[in-house]
RNA sequence: GGGGCUGUAGCUCAGCUGGAUAGAGCGACGGUUUCCUAAACCGUAGGUCGUGGGUUCGAGUCCCGCCAGCCCCGCCA
């Protein structure tokens, strides 16, 4: 309703401005214009949107709210668009204005739904804006090189893959970009080491599984630790790397591709879709970096390190901690890689990406780390006119023990382990449940929705939860069947799958749509609230409000399956009905759809 | 010590940026099936929104203090 809501608040501010005409002349001058703020309603009863601006109004005009309610409806009913819109307004409480979209213009709504593939989304118009043909760039999963992923890559990948989905069918050119950690002092633990108890590694690519480097690494990172000998060759070894040593190089490189194809598979499973572009990609520009810094005068020099002292929002410098861009023995460091790609993204081709907004999701304990970043940024002044760049932080992901999920042995669970669990767990309740129906399918079958199910439950119960709070993983909420959960959804579709199958013949007539009955109208409301919905969650970057929106919407169909019969239904409510469980399945698969969730016809 | 995030029903969480009587789900209790998948639906019980102030017509939401939990705080990413 988008559209809709958008020609409402047009009508109410010209009411407004004719029953008020001084004082919002008045007002235009200064610098507080007089609007009216239109906001849907909470409660059905109120109707579909409510204005709450008379109380605000109520002191600039010293008039009551109710009076002022009053005059400003009085104006919307001399408005003809205005009542061919809407049903008569309702002044309600102490000057509330209910505002209710009249019968026929939802039914016109409606009707324009069925034609229309994107269900009333706008699509962001390219040509229209230079700005918008710059890419948004979305770093998200960005698991470590030489390691597998686990469950703290979990949330991040899930979650950009959605928004990224959202932005590419908002129409927004997106690059989807991991920024894997492929550098740093942890490839010469690593080679070293390797070099040492098992040189084969670093030559032959089939030598050892993905968990053996793991067992490597953490060996390699205990020495570390409590060697300081081989500190020294683990950092001669990074140095003989940045210089482009061929063995090293080659060694990295063998290590990089093993990796490559660990994540590959993980990615295929999940159906995501990500462009690597690692931390050492940005390696040529490191230098620039600090040299731009020291021209800027931003650049201090504390015990031997190069940094930039944070200043607060008064620009005081009180004890704020520096950002640390080389460190005293001259190497970089991650702030300085993050601050090569925030220049490089921005930059136009050919030096860079030509980005008008970066969106980072990573986990909130980097919040301090890309606040310093941005700021260090902005301060030599990187970021052009009219870009922005966010952090979208996440919290940590509990057991039900409400503490940092772990195996029982206290390891960190594998991503692929996670996932295994979750479709095994879906394909048991699946034969359960065909057991106590006596009902009969095939191993295909099961396997198929399975691995839909378990795959769906772990993304969805990940994304319905607000982000930036800590989120308990349960695998027994997520695959319960009742409850804001994917099966809940899937089964919604599933039950609108069966009625298309079995009114064979369905023709969705056009001609006449009609309905008489609450459950149709909450329906068919609720159907057209997709549009304002996606519009938020590309504003404030939470996909929970999608998966809200999806989960009350199947609420809401399924008390309509429940009492009114649809295929047995004389006509025209039977094809009026069918239009509604049509539109309702095709909202519950694009919305899931942009979830990054794939839906069954049967399950 | 400094900074950030969090605190809402027994449990897990929403709460659309300050609006009407604070909402879901789970769990508990009770009910619904000759009918398109009951994997559903309906009803009942359950709250001092951590706490104390403040701002105003109005605060879970904004400001200040305090309490509790988690995370970050100079050469790891």
């Amino acid at each position: 309703m988008l559209s809709l809501s958008h020609n409402l608040k047009n009508q109410l501010q010209e009411a407004l401005e004719k029953a008020f005409p001084e004082a919002v002349a008045s007002a235009k001058k200064s610098d507080s214009p007089l609007e009216a703020t239109l906001v849907a309603t909470g409660k059905e009863e109120f109707g579909d949107f409510q204005v709450n601006s008379c109380f605000q109004l109520a002191k600039t005009l010293r008039k009551s709210p109710r009076d002022i309610a009053l005059e400003i409806v009085k104006y919307l009913n001399m408005d003809p668009d205005f009542s061919e819109m809407c049903d008569p307004p309702k002044i309600a409480g102490p000057g509330f204005i209910n505002i209710t979209i009249s019968k026929d213009q939802l039914i016109k709504e409606i009707r324009s739904r069925l034609t229309d593939k994107r269900l009333g989304i706008p699509f962001e118009d390219s040509s229209k804006d230079i700005e918008k043909l710059k890419p948004v760039i979305i770093d998200f999963s960005s698991p470590n090189i030489a390691k597998e992923m686990h469950v703290g890559h979990l949330r991040s990948t899930i979650i950009g893959d959605s928004l990224a989905r959202i932005f590419e069918f908002r129409g927004y050119k997106v690059l989807r970009l991991n920024h894997v950690g492929d550098w740093g002092t942890q490839f010469g633990m690593l080679i070293s080491h390797l070099k040492e108890v098992a040189p084969e590694a670093l030559t032959d690519p089939n030598a050892f599984e993905i968990s053996d480097l793991v067992k490597f690494y953490k060996e390699a990172k205990k020495r570390f630790d409590e060697d300081e000998n081989f500190q020294d060759i683990s950092r001669k070894e990074v140095i003989k790397l940045q210089n482009k040593d061929i063995e090293s190089l080659n060694a990295w490189n063998l290590l990089c591709e093993q990796s490559r194809r660990e994540f590959e598979k993980i990615y295929e499973r999940l159906d995501i879709n990500i462009q690597e572009r690692g931390e050492s990609f940005y390696n040529p520009f490191l230098k620039q970096v600090i040299n731009d810094l020291e021209k800027d005068k931003l650049l201090v020099t504390d015990d031997g390190a190069k940094c930039i002292f944070l200043v607060d929002k008064d620009q005081n410098q009180n004890n704020l901690p520096p950002v640390i861009v080389q460190k005293r023995d001259g190497g970089f460091n991650y702030a300085t890689t993050d601050l090569a790609a925030i220049r490089y993204r921005f930059r136009n081709s050919p030096e860079g990406d030509g980005a008008s907004r970066l969106i980072y999701v990573t986990d909130s304990g980097q919040s301090s780390h890309f606040n310093g970043v941005f700021q260090v940024a902005k301060r030599a002044e990187w970021i052009p006119k009219g870009c922005r760049m966010e952090h979208v932080p996440f919290g940590l992901v509990l057991g039900e023990d409400g503490k940092k999920l772990k195996t029982r042995s206290g390891e960190t669970i594998k991503l692929s382990d996670l996932l295994d669990e979750a479709i095994k767990k879906a394909k048991s309740d699946i034969r359960q449940r065909l057991q106590k129906e006596e009902r009969e399918e095939s191993e295909t079958f099961i396997e198929k929705v399975g691995k839909t199910i378990g795959i769906a439950a772990v993304k969805y119960a990940d994304l319905s939860q607000n982000r930036t709070t800590d989120y308990q993983f349960s695998y027994k909420k997520m695959l319960s069947l009742q409850g804001n959960t994917a099966p809940y959804l899937l089964y919604a579709v599933v039950r609108i799958a069966g009625i298309i199958r079995k009114g064979d013949n369905i023709q969705v007539s056009l001609r006449e749509i009609t309905f008489n009955e609450d459950k149709e109208w909450s329906l068919l409301r609720q159907i057209l609230k997709l549009d304002e919905v996606i519009i938020e969650v590309e504003e404030e970057l939470l996909p929970n409000r999608l998966c809200t929106y999806l989960f009350e919407l199947s609420q809401i169909f399924n008390r309509f399956y429940d009492q009114m019969p649809v295929l047995k239904a004389e006509e025209p409510y039977r094809s009026s009905r069918l239009v509604l469980c049509r539109l309702t399945a095709d909202t519950l698969k694009l919305g899931l759809s942009l979830l990054g969730i794939n839906t069954l016809e049967r399950m």
